[in-house]
DNA sequence: TCTGGGGTCCTAGGACCC
DNA sequence: TCTGGGGTCCTAGGACCC
């Protein structure tokens, strides 16, 4: 058992951004945001040098342009960027086994059993950056310390391009004078709460009894959060667990919620996530829709069935009806919609052989529709052609859909995909 | 000028069961 | 006379992370 800082977190500097400064040298030393334009669409990401101007992702464009003049947008080339982080996970990987990837740029590394070959926690980190510079192109950051939790705040505080090591014996001493938002689980709301009773530091969380904590943040993030600022890690960051939903989701503008319209959109989204769980050989009870309104206002509705499902149009059907309920609910005569998801949880293993059970009898059932398992094995021939010649070869629906917002298809494609 | 897409986890109320 | 207590599942909303 070592007591040293041997869990190393590393993290590539604003992955998205550095990778497009490492393609086009025109862009380096420069401010970049990836995704979005100055008239509008979301920022995905941003090099260090928009940073510095406010600029962070998630914000939408035309923000961007105004907080930073100058800023250059680029369309990004999401098709390259699994392979650049995949090649630092191999880097990654030659300093120690025990490496786990928790989301595409960024790992833990237990490193206690590689110190008699490479030295101390310290020179294994200033080792990984340097490789990673100079056989990728790209900067990364990296923290060590005795726990994933501390490690990780150790590369955030050391970013950008930088390496921490903290001590077991400066646990606390570093931990005191950061502030709160640091912290895995403190976003802006649970800042601004925190905020409005003078706790802004880690140390200043620290000294707050457990019983306050909890009245005002719920049971289960006031003693997470306690706990960290007593620089215990009672939360096990959970190592490779089986995924506990999948789903699909498209902003679209601001358009007026048609039966075409919303027929079209569910119908696509149902053929993505079933296509996916189909792929994964799963199937989910739980349908859950997502509807947005104007002025990010959204609201979800769900149906639980008695049966696992992952059928297209099975699928397509119940959302179909749920997307309806909510935007009933309205209670308005035109109702525009700015976003429509669906997601299906709930998930167990799929059967070789499909019980797909026909919707309860109140529910809108096509009479001539194949159900169940021949649902599911015309979904799995059209899956083949699909791997085949492609995703747009053969599809329950035409490719009509006008132009939408949102964000390249090549960008979903990463998302959706397994580490 | 109007905000992406993939997820996880927590809370709270109600239904239902024993 | 008038209503226990615990557990589980479902639904809806929301915070958070990358």
């Amino acid at each position: 058992m070592s007591t040293g800082p041997t869990i190393l977190h590393a993290d590539l500097d604003a992955f998205y951004a550095s990778v497009e400064q490492l393609l086009e040298p025109a862009l380096r030393g420069r401010p970049v945001a990836v995704g979005g334009s100055a008239r509008g669409g979301v920022v995905l990401a941003a090099s260090y040098e928009a940073k510095v101007h406010g600029v962070a992702g998630g914000m939408p464009g035309w923000r961007a342009a105004q907080l930073c003049p100058g800023l250059t947008f680029v369309r990004g080339s999401f098709h390259r960027y699994q392979g650049f982080a995949d090649e630092v996970m191999r880097i990654l990987g030659d300093v120690t086994p025990l490496v786990q990837r928790i989301s595409i740029d960024e790992a833990f590394l237990d490193v206690s059993g590689s110190t008699h070959l490479f030295g101390p926690p310290a020179a294994i980190g200033a080792l990984i950056r340097e490789r990673v510079r100079s056989e990728v192109g790209l900067p990364i950051s990296v923290g060590a310390a005795r726990t994933k939790h501390l490690a990780k705040v150790a590369s955030q505080v050391a970013k950008p391009d930088g390496l921490l090591v903290v001590e077991p014996d400066g646990e606390r001493e570093f931990l005191e004078p950061l502030p709160v938002g640091l912290l895995w689980g403190v976003g802006p709301v649970t800042e601004r709460r925190l905020a409005e009773r003078g706790i802004h530091t880690i140390g200043d969380l620290a000294r707050t009894d457990r019983a306050t904590m909890e009245r005002f943040l719920g049971r289960a993030t006031g003693s997470f959060l306690h706990a960290l600022a007593h620089n215990e890690d009672p939360r096990r960051v959970a190592t490779s667990t089986r995924a506990r939903s999948v789903g699909a989701q498209s902003a679209l503008g601001r358009r007026t919620a048609s039966p075409e319209l919303v027929r079209e959109v569910l119908g696509h989204l149902a053929e993505r996530v079933a296509g996916r769980l189909r792929a994964k050989g799963r199937a989910g009870r739980t349908v859950t829709v997502r509807v947005r309104f104007p002025a990010m206002r959204s609201v979800t509705r769900s149906h639980t069935l008695s049966a696992p499902v992952s059928a297209t149009l099975t699928i397509t059907e119940v959302a179909e009806r749920l997307a309806w309920q909510a935007i009933a609910d309205q209670e308005q005569r035109s109702v525009e919609v700015t976003l429509l998801g669906i997601s299906v949880s709930n998930l167990t293993r799929q059967e070789a052989v499909q019980l797909e059970l026909p919707l309860p009898p109140p529910d809108p059932w096509r009479p001539g529709s194949p159900t169940g398992a021949a649902r599911w094995a015309l979904d799995r021939s059209m899956d083949a052609v699909r791997d085949r010649f492609g995703r747009s070869a053969v599809g329950y629906l035409p490719v009509t859909l006008g132009r939408r917002a949102g964000v390249p298809e090549e960008f979903r494609e990463l998302a959706e995909r397994e580490l």
